[in-house]
DNA sequence: ATCATAAGTATCAAATAATGATACTGCAAC
DNA sequence: GTTGCAGTATCATTATTTGATACTTATGAT
């Protein structure tokens, strides 16, 4: 293995067999040893063997029909640890239920990621799609209500630095790619406290994103709420649903 | 290393490191290199090593100053790529989402996973517990109206199996831990299509399951919902949620 | 059916990469 | 200050992973 000399300490083995669970995804359900060869870059007999190895330990699944694997239950037991760990989520979910059953919209804890945004508590109701549905997913922050509403809460440089490196992606045709647009966009955000976007990360979506901040003004979360926007003008989702998130997020220590 | 020879596909090394990762839950959210230590059994170096690979991967956080190890974000992720992969999940979904606005009661879905059920969806109300609303938990089968009422579909052997060796664990005063009532539960689950259950997680709560069933009539998931026995009692609970319940279930290929 | 090709499985010699003992450093409590 | 403990760094030893290859089983085309 001629890769990049780590520290000592790094145990190669390790990582590669991180890399056979990072291959799953919503577009990769489940992966053939072949598939993974291809997916993780390593040999065919690392693969077997890293396969063989998280299989034993039951962290995946096997269809002895078809030989292929899939993640196990074990991924959510992650999840639940992660859930304990993270003492924001015990603090945002009784106010983001509450705020669910009053509203009866879809309402996302978001929490910043690096350069991504990732949704670690998410209520549905009946109009949300599988994917914004469930919990983990990530997305660059710089096209989300929540990612702007987060910055502008961070220090100019900080703003500035993101704004030149942080990815963009463009999810439906009104996304905004123009990073000047996004940055006007997060001022205003910084200015009013909240942010609103239309159609950016799906067309007739309207999403609204207030900040929890902490006591030094920053902040690393944002409570979100999606609207359809054949139910909702922007201007009734400022009237009717801003106040009361504002509200919401503000009785969360951040 | 005088551990139980494995196969030779079996990588020890890739094992040692899942150890660390399951060694967080509820009562471990964050852990130090010492603590580490003592719960994997792993040797001081062992652990250095496999704590700095899995934070280098981003799969620990680490606060620099107190030097504990945390769950990353990159948990939840795991549990995104499950929620894809597990092809129930998408099914029942949206007609839990369904439920829980009409009845505006805590609904879950339970699958069963070794000797214990998974909570694999949960839609708390205001009054849920945290423990309650966090998806990813597991608990003895047995002991849960959701698992008797899957068992209830098995064949008689595997529920003699079952009842002989499955782990019991008693959560309340009222839990039932006699294996002969857990038997008569699940034969009358059987007969009913249903199983209800009152304090055996928690005090002063009513459960009622029913199961997802296949074509061939056997069930490896339920619907389960909770309630207050404070507001029902469980002769409203059967009128008024049992036939709405079993409606949505029914709905569902199993 | 038969064959061809691909996918999955098993084996093993070579040497890399993990091991674990130990020594070092820094922090906190006494 | 001194002591004790947790975390960090180092290194010779060798157990473990490695990856090439051969074998077996599935798949699907003719």
């Amino acid at each position: 293995m001629l890769e990049k000399k780590q520290n000592p300490l790094f145990v190669g083995t390790l990582a590669k067999g991180l890399r056979l669970l990072r291959a799953f995804d919503e577009s990769h359900v489940s992966l053939s040893l072949a598939e993974l060869v291809t997916l993780t870059g390593l040999e065919k007999s690392a693969v077997q063997r890293m396969a063989h190895t998280l299989h034993q330990e039951g962290m995946l699944e096997r269809d002895p029909g078809t030989r292929r694997y899939r993640p196990s239950h074990a991924w959510l037991e992650l999840a639940y640890a992660y859930y304990w760990s993270d003492p924001l989520i015990s603090r945002v979910l009784p106010k983001l239920v509450e705020f669910s059953r009053v509203h009866g919209e879809t309402v996302n804890l978001a929490q910043i990621s690096g350069d991504h945004i990732i949704y670690s508590l998410r209520l549905p109701n009946q109009r949300t799609q599988f994917a914004a549905s469930i919990v983990g997913r990530r997305v660059p922050a710089l096209g989300t209500a929540s990612g702007r509403v987060i910055l502008a809460t961070w220090s100019d440089d900080e703003v500035a630095h993101a704004l030149e490196t942080w990815p963009i992606r463009a999810a439906t045709p009104k996304t905004i790619t123009d990073r000047g647009a996004i940055a006007d966009g997060i001022a205003c955000a910084s200015q009013d406290g909240y942010s609103i976007t239309q159609g950016q990360m799906m067309l007739n979506e309207i999403s609204l994103a207030v900040p929890i901040v902490g006591i030094d003004g920053r902040a690393n979360a944002a409570l979100q709420v999606a609207v359809s926007s054949h139910s909702f003008d922007i201007e009734r989702v400022r009237e009717e649903l801003l106040p009361a998130l504002l509200d919401t997020a503000s009785g969360i220590p951040g």
